[in-house]
RNA sequence: GGGCGCAUAGCUCAGCGGUAGAGCACUGCCCUUACAAGGCAGGGGUCACAGGUUCGAAACCUGUUGCGCCCA
C-alpha cells in the first residue's frame, strides 16, 4: 500500500470499520476448542435512547482485553446483546409516545401510535402496547450499534441477541421451569414491596432509601385507665393497625402486655404484645404496628402471629372497603383516597376526635423507593414468584459466598461489594413483575370447580414448546375453550424481572437452549466486564442462576469499571443534564483520542470526563502516523541487515523490557499501566532513539551503520504498532496497512524474547546514557537560545569509569544528534555524571 | 450505624519501604527536511492531619478529619 505522503488520523474510523466488517476481523471460529477461546459475557447496555459515556468508558475496557486476548492467539468470543426487556422500555414507551397500557382493551386493527404527545396519557391495548415496545427499541437498538461501531469494539455482530428475543424467551423460560422442578423456584402469598404507580412488585435489589420530609404525629389509644400515646409518620394507616408492640423489658408498658386498647377514630380493638425490635428510646416507646407501613411491621406481624388489617390497594389508594373491626363511617372518609389524602383527612379527624396530641413534629427520615420510582413502595400482600438466593437459606448462602471467593475480581476489592450484598440479604429473589413487555412466566394454573384457580399446582409447559405465552397458549391436555371456565385453566398472568433473564447471559448469547455446540466451546466463560452499581442485581443473579442450574461460576474473572464523573465531581447522568453525548466526543477527538481518555481510567475507580486527556490521546494517534511514516520512509530495504550498532542493540533489549511489563500488566488486567508503559516507552523512542540514529539511518555514517539502523527500527515499530493496538485500534491499523500484511488486530502479540534475540548482546542502559547526553545538550542550547539544530563546539563529561564506558559506544550517534564537534571525557568519582556543553 | 474506596504540583492522575513523578495548564525557546492541530527545555509539591514501626515512610500500622460509593 506505501505510506502516504501527508497521513492523517481523520476518517480512519469510517475506512477501517468498514474493511473489519467485510473481511470479518472479529468473526468468532466456531471450530475453536474451550481452551483455545476466551470468552467475554458483555453486559447488555439497557436500550433507552442514548448512550452514556460512562458506558462507553467501561466498554473499552472490555474491547481493549478483547484485542490483547485476540492478539494472545485466543478466539475471541466477543458477543453483544440489547436489553429492551421490561419496565425500562414500557416506561421509555409511555413517555415517548404519551400511551399507557390497558390490558383491558381489545387489540385495535388500525392501530397507530398518537401523532403527538397528548397531555393525558392515551390508553392504548396491551398487544398494541407491546408492538411499540418493539417498534422504538428497534430503533434504539440501531443507533446503540452505529455508536458502538464508531467506538471500534471488535465484536462479533452476529451473536447478537436481545433479552425479549425468541432465544432469551426459551432461555429465560427453560431456566426458570427448571428452577420450579428442582423446587429453587416457587410461589408465596406474602407482603411484598409494592411501587404503586407501575403496579407491580418490585426486588430488595431495586430498592434504594431517600431522604424526605415527613411529620411525627403523636396519638392517643384508648386503654382501660389512661390513654397510650404512640408517634407514627403515617397515620393514614391507623385503620390497618394490628397491634401495639414494645420493647419486652420496657417497664414503663409491662402493665398493658396482653390487654388491648383502642384505636382512635377507627374504635378498632389491638392487643399490646412486646417484641425485641421495639425500641424504647424511639418515639414513646411503644409503636403501632400496621399491615403493613414498613418492613418491620412484616416482622412483628410475622412474628407476632397477628391478623391482617389491609387498607393500601395496587393502585395507591385505600380500598373501598373498612377491614374487619373499623368503624365504617370513619373508614369511608378515606376510602378511594391517596395515601398523601387520606393522612390529610386522618389528621383533621383525629383533631376533632382528640385524637392527636400536641402539633405534628416534621422529621427527616429514608424511606424506600423503587429505584425508578416517584412515589415510596407501599408493601401490599400479593401472590409472587420467588427463587431461592440465600436470602432465607444458610447453606445457599454460604455457598454463593464460596463462589464469590471463587471469581477473580478485578479490582480485588470489589469482592467485598458481593459478599456484603449476599451476607445481607432478607429474603428470597421476587422475580415476578406485574407488567406487560418481558418474558411471561410459563405456567398456567388449573381452575377448580368454583371457578377458583388453584395456584399450588401450576401447569407448566413442554421444554420442546417454549417459547410460551400462557396469555395466548394453552397448557399440556387443555384446549383453548377451557381458559378461564371451571374444570379449565388460567394463564399466570405475570412477566418476569428484566433481571431473572438478563442473569442468564452466558446461557442467552452462548446459546445453552439452542446450540450445545457453541455453548460447549464457550462456556463457563472468561470475563464479566461490568460497572459495580449492578453486583448486587446484574453479577449476583448470574452467580445465582449458573450456581443452580450448572452448578458452577458463570465466568473466571470480572472485570469492574468505575463511573464517569464530570469535572465538577458530579455523577454523570442523563437525569442531572450534565451528561456528554459520547458521538461528539468521538467526532470531536477521534475513536482512538476518546479511548486513550477511557483506557487511563483504572478498574474499579471513579473517573473524571477529561476532554484534556482525549486531545492527549489524538496526538499520540497523530505522532503514531507520524513517527512511522519518518521510520517507514528512511531510505533502503535492510530490514535483513544485521544490528550491530550499540544503540540500536540496546534499543531493542529495552523495548523488549517494555513488552514485558506491557504484557504483565494486561495478564492482571491492568490496562492502565499497560498504556501508561507503553506510551511513555514511545514517546522516549521518538524523542530520543530516532532522533540519536536520524543521521547514522540517512547513511551518515556509512551503509553498515545505517543498515544497523534501519534493521532495528523497523521491528521497534511493528512492535511499538502492536502494543499500542488494543488501545488505538483505529491508528495501528492504518499505519500497519501501509507496510505489513493482514490486520494488524490479527497479528501476533510481541514477545519480548524474541526482541531480545534479535537485539543480540545488548546494554539496555545504553538507552539512558544516550538520552541523558542529549538531553543535557538540548538544555544547554534552550538555555541559550538557540535552535536545536544549532553547532555545538564541544561537550565536557565528567563521570565514573562505568558511565563513560557506556558512554563511548554510543558517542557517534550522541554527538551527531546534538551537532556536537568535540567531546572530552573526563574520568572522576563523583555520583552523578555532569555534562558541560561549549556552545562555541 | 456498618462495609468498601479515595485524599500526592493549579487540574487529571501514577508511584505503594530507599534523595518527590507524568500529562495537561503555565513560562521560555525553536517555522528542525517525520510531526507547528508540532518539538525542545523550564518553573511549580512541608505527598490531608496526628501518633507508631523502621537506619530510612508519600508508601506499612493505629487513630482523626474530609470526600465518594454501597448497604442498614
Amino acid at each position: 500500500m506505501g505510506v502516504p505522503d501527508r497521513p492523517t488520523i481523520d476518517g480512519l474510523e469510517e475506512r477501517w470499520s468498514h474493511t473489519w466488517e467485510q473481511q470479518q476481523t472479529y468473526a468468532f471460529d466456531r471450530t475453536s476448542a474451550r481452551d483455545e477461546v476466551y470468552a467475554i459475557d458483555t453486559p447488555p447496555p439497557t436500550v433507552s435512547g442514548t448512550l452514556h459515556v460512562g458506558t462507553m468508558f467501561s466498554y473499552t475496557h472490555t474491547d481493549v482485553v478483547a484485542r490483547y486476548q485476540r492478539m494472545r492467539g485466543k478466539r475471541v468470543f466477543y458477543p453483544i446483546g440489547w436489553d429492551d426487556n421490561g419496565l425500562p422500555t414500557e416506561r421509555r414507551v409511555q413517555n415517548h409516545y404519551g400511551v399507557r397500557c390497558d390490558p383491558s382493551l381489545p387489540r385495535d386493527p388500525d392501530f397507530a401510535p398518537p401523532r403527538r404527545r397528548a397531555k393525558q396519557p392515551v390508553s392504548i391495548s396491551r398487544p398494541d402496547f407491546v408492538s411499540l415496545c418493539e417498534r422504538l427499541t428497534a430503533e434504539d437498538e440501531r443507533a446503540f450499534e452505529r455508536t458502538f461501531r464508531a467506538l471500534g469494539l471488535s465484536v462479533d455482530w452476529s451473536y447478537g441477541y436481545t433479552t425479549v428475543g425468541e432465544r432469551a424467551r426459551r432461555t429465560s423460560q427453560l431456566a426458570f421451569l427448571r428452577n420450579l422442578r428442582r423446587g429453587e423456584a416457587y410461589q408465596s402469598d406474602a407482603p411484598s414491596l409494592w411501587d404503586v404507580d407501575f403496579r407491580t412488585a418490585v426486588a430488595q435489589a431495586e430498592v434504594e432509601d431517600r431522604e424526605v420530609t415527613g411529620a411525627y404525629h403523636a396519638l392517643a389509644f384508648h386503654a382501660a385507665g389512661a390513654d397510650v400515646l404512640i408517634e407514627t409518620t403515617r397515620p393514614e394507616l391507623l385503620p390497618a393497625c394490628v397491634a401495639l408492640v414494645c420493647h419486652p423489658d420496657d417497664e414503663r408498658y409491662a402493665a398493658l402486655l396482653g390487654r388491648e386498647v383502642t384505636t382512635p377514630v377507627f374504635r378498632a380493638r389491638v392487643p399490646v404484645r412486646a417484641h425485641r425490635l421495639a425500641d424504647p428510646e424511639k418515639g414513646t416507646g411503644i409503636a403501632m404496628v400496621c399491615t403493613f407501613g414498613d418492613l418491620t411491621d412484616v416482622t412483628w406481624w410475622r412474628e407476632l402471629d397477628l391478623p391482617v388489617r389491609a387498607v393500601m390497594g395496587r393502585d395507591g389508594r385505600l380500598l373501598p372497603d373498612p377491614p374487619v373491626g373499623v368503624d365504617r363511617a370513619a373508614y369511608a372518609e378515606l376510602a378511594g383516597r391517596t395515601a398523601a389524602q387520606a393522612r390529610a383527612r386522618v389528621v383533621e379527624l383525629l383533631r376533632e376526635s382528640g385524637g392527636l396530641r400536641g402539633e405534628p413534629r416534621p422529621v427527616t427520615q429514608a424511606v424506600n423507593f423503587y429505584e425508578k420510582g416517584e412515589r415510596p413502595l407501599e408493601i401490599v400482600p400479593t401472590r409472587q414468584w420467588y427463587i431461592r438466593n440465600g436470602g432465607r437459606d444458610d447453606e445457599l448462602r454460604t455457598a454463593l459466598l464460596r463462589r464469590g471467593d471463587e471469581l477473580a475480581w478485578h479490582p480485588p476489592f470489589m469482592g467485598a461489594r458481593y459478599a456484603d450484598w449476599v451476607g445481607g440479604l432478607a429474603g428470597d429473589w421476587l422475580v415476578s413483575r406485574q407488567r406487560y413487555f418481558g418474558v411471561p412466566i410459563p405456567v398456567w394454573y388449573p381452575v377448580d370447580a368454583a371457578g377458583e384457580p388453584c395456584h399450588d399446582e401450576p401447569l407448566s409447559p413442554d421444554e420442546a414448546a417454549l417459547p410460551v405465552d400462557p396469555s395466548t397458549d394453552v397448557p399440556p391436555g387443555y384446549a383453548e375453550e377451557q381458559r378461564g371456565r371451571p374444570g379449565g385453566f388460567v394463564a399466570d398472568p405475570d412477566i418476569l424481572d428484566t433481571w431473572a433473564t438478563s442473569s442468564l447471559t452466558p446461557q442467552i448469547a452462548g446459546g445453552w437452549v439452542d446450540d450445545p455446540d457453541l455453548f460447549a466451546r464457550v462456556f463457563p466463560m472468561d470475563l464479566r466486564p461490568q460497572a459495580h452499581d449492578i453486583i448486587r442485581t446484574w453479577l449476583f443473579g448470574t452467580v445465582v442462576r449458573s450456581h443452580l442450574e450448572h452448578g458452577q461460576l458463570p465466568w473466571r474473572h470480572a472485570a469492574v469499571s468505575g463511573f464517569i464523573y464530570d469535572p465538577d465531581r458530579k455523577k454523570m447522568s442523563k437525569s442531572k443534564g450534565n451528561a456528554v453525548t459520547p458521538e461528539i466526543a468521538l467526532e470531536k477527538y477521534g475513536t482512538d483520542g476518546f479511548r486513550y481518555w477511557a483506557a487511563h481510567g483504572r478498574l474499579g475507580t471513579d473517573a473524571t470526563y477529561d476532554d484534556a486527556m482525549m486531545r492527549v490521546g489524538r496526538r499520540l494517534a497523530i505522532k503514531v502516523l507520524n513517527a512511522s511514516r519518518f521510520v517507514l520512509g528512511l531510505a533502503g530495504d535492510a530490514v535483513h541487515a544485521p544490528v550491530v550498532e550499540p544503540l540500536d542493540r540496546a534499543v531493542l533489549g529495552w523495548l523488549a523490557d517494555v513488552v514485558d511489563d506491557a504484557t504483565a500488566a494486561l495478564d492482571d488486567y491492568d490496562h492502565t499501566g499497560a498504556i501508561q508503559r507503553v506510551e511513555d516507552a514511545f514517546w522516549a523512542f521518538c524523542d530520543d532513539h530516532v532522533e540519536l540514529v536520524k543521521a547514522r539511518a540517512y547513511g551518515e555514517r556509512g551503509a553498515d551503520a545505517q543498515a544497523s539502523a534501519h534493521a532495528a527500527l523497523r521491528p521497534a515499530l511493528a512492535v511499538f504498532l502492536r502494543l499500542l493496538a488494543p488501545f488505538l485500534p483505529y491508528v495501528t491499523e492504518e499505519v500497519w496497512s501501509w507496510w505489513r500484511d493482514g490486520s494488524v488486530h490479527r497479528s501476533a502479540w510481541p514477545s519480548g524474547d524474541e526482541l531480545r534475540a534479535l537485539a543480540g548482546p545488548a546494554d539496555t542502559s545504553l538507552v539512558a546514557s544516550a538520552g541523558a547526553a542529549v538531553t543535557a545538550v538540548r538544555r544547554a542550547k534552550s538555555g541559550a537560545k538557540l535552535s536545536m539544530r544549532a553547532d555545538v563546539a564541544a561537550l565536557r563529561v565528567t563521570a565514573d569509569a562505568g558511565t563513560l564506558a557506556a558512554l563511548r559506544q554510543v558517542l557517534p550517534d550522541v554527538q551527531a544528534a546534538g551537532r556536537v564537534a568535540r567531546v572530552a571525557l573526563t574520568e572522576a568519582d563523583v555520583p552523578e555524571p555532569a555534562y558541560e556543553v561549549d556552545l562555541g
